[in-house]
DNA sequence: TGCTTGATTAACT
DNA sequence: GTTAATCAAGCAC
């Protein structure tokens, strides 16, 4: 599997083509998958994203090839994962916010420790599926990662709306979520 | 070196 | 509707 086109655009464009597709994780050879339902895109133009004011340690896998998998902190206590978009040198990421589960809802269950919003929310989402620090920089594209993104039925529509919890770059309509 | 602020969630009143 | 939990990046001193 290769990284797709797509990937190598900009994290706006990337994002609502992102639902539908399935991100498995294999953690203890245990397996979770969700086909993802809700996105949001950050660049590096955005004074929301992180990659915004340059190359730093912290957002260097933004920076980095498409197709990777970009973990941050949020609040110090929640994990939040991001696919890399755009090509080499720019700072771009598309992050997952939510899915549906497909594999594994009885793990997600024990992860969470509850049996509703499995995986709604990206720091929910992280701890269903077992995601943290150490996953960071993994290649989604690789079928030795724990983490692979896999294509899947993309939605009959979606809509555009602001996104969420920023303070910053509020205007811009960038989450996209399935519509059933 | 210290203070403030989050790409949040869940448990309160 | 409000707030505690909890920590690292970023900024002010």
């Amino acid at each position: 599997m290769t990284v797709p086109e797509f990937l190598f655009g900009e994290a706006r464009t990337a994002a609502p083509l992102l639902l539908g597709w399935r991100l498995q994780s294999t953690i203890d050879g245990q397996v979770t998958e969700v086909e993802l339902t809700e996105v949001e895109a950050y660049s590096q133009e955005d004074p929301a994203s992180h990659s915004f004011g340059g190359l730093r340690p912290r957002n260097a896998v933004m920076y980095g090839s498409p197709g990777r998998l970009y973990v941050y902190r949020s609040y110090g206590m929640h994990w939040c994962a991001n696919v890399v978009c755009g090509p080499d040198g720019m700072g771009a990421a598309v992050l997952l916010r939510a899915g549906k589960p497909l594999r594994g809802a009885e793990l997600m269950t024990r992860r969470r420790g509850r049996v509703d919003d499995l995986t709604t929310g990206p720091g929910n989402l992280c701890q269903a599926m077992g995601i943290t620090d150490e996953h960071k920089g993994q290649d989604l594209f690789d079928s030795n990662s724990a983490l692979r993104l896999m294509s899947g039925q993309p939605p009959a529509s979606y809509i555009a709306t602001p996104r969420v919890g920023i303070s910053k770059g509020v205007d811009r309509r960038w989450r996209f979520v399935t519509q059933a």
